[in-house]
DNA sequence: AAATGATTTGCAATATTGTTGCAATATTTT
DNA sequence: AAAATATTGCAACAATATTGCAAATCATTT
């Protein structure tokens, strides 16, 4: 089963319910937040586990965090590539306006942008708005 | 009063609260959050006023929304050239994970990125971690 | 496969954050 | 200054997030 494979390089202990959520990761077309993961579950899964697992998951390079306005953060897996503590994945993210999912362009790279003196960056977000090709018609 | 100002050309009426809120912007340094606003302004305003004088304030292109990964959502002063339900301050924003301040990079603008077929981009935002020229020594 | 130790989970209690309707107040217009 | 309009604060409620701790589960050792 690929989500015990995963939890397993991990390093995590295989539990129910991080394989279920990462089930949901898998089975979904795009990010997930929080309210999602809670509703969608097979089993059931305290709000509190889902809390817990979706930071253990973001600390252990499984998932990886979409910044949004309105509140809430999203969360999509992680390439292969990347380690504990250290994502590789920065790659543009979209949100489309219509359908509302969010999805990870993986072979959009986050273009490097030149930043005044003395600001050294370590990690990039780009988020764009907009309508998905699903939604154009 | 620049406040006054900033209201009468947005058509808003000049309220105590919004002439607190928005002196609180133009004192600040960084971006602010809901929390910050409560806690810091001169006069006591109500929890309900301060969502709602920033919800008109984003509407009326004072102010833009920056997205983070933290369920908060910080705001910023927008440039003249803002128009209601219009923004145009596509700048890249700084977040020091030092001081913990998010400043507006003005001068550096969002590069464009070219998406897949199909997907229709209508606004880009673009956040970068890091440490800030204040920061670092 | 049973026992042990370590980790994870769910519950309960609590705290923080966000929303809505409505009457009182303040602001703008006449 | 009065009337019309818009904003505010309160109250009640809803939703989201955090913490400690005992019970349950999982990994490791025997
Ligand atoms: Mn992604
Ligand atoms: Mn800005
Ligand atoms: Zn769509
Ligand atoms: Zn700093």
């Amino acid at each position: 089963m690929q989500q015990e494979a995963v939890l397993k390089k991990a390093g995590l202990s295989v539990t129910e319910s991080r394989k279920t959520i990462l089930e949901l990761f898998f089975a979904s077309e795009g990010a997930l937040a929080h309210a999602d993961i809670e509703k969608h579950s097979s089993i059931n899964i305290d709000r509190v586990t889902v809390y817990r697992t979706l930071q253990t998951f973001v600390e252990s390079g499984i998932i990886h965090q979409i910044p949004t306005t309105d509140n809430t953060i999203l969360y999509a897996l992680c390439k292969d590539s990347c380690e504990a503590g250290h994502h590789h994945d920065e790659h543009v993210h979209f949100i489309c306006v219509s359908c509302n999912k969010t999805n990870c362009l993986d072979d959009v790279i986050v273009p490097k942008v030149k930043l005044p003196n003395g600001f050294l960056p370590l990690q990039t977000a780009m988020v764009v708005k907009g309508t998905c090709i699903d939604c154009r018609n």
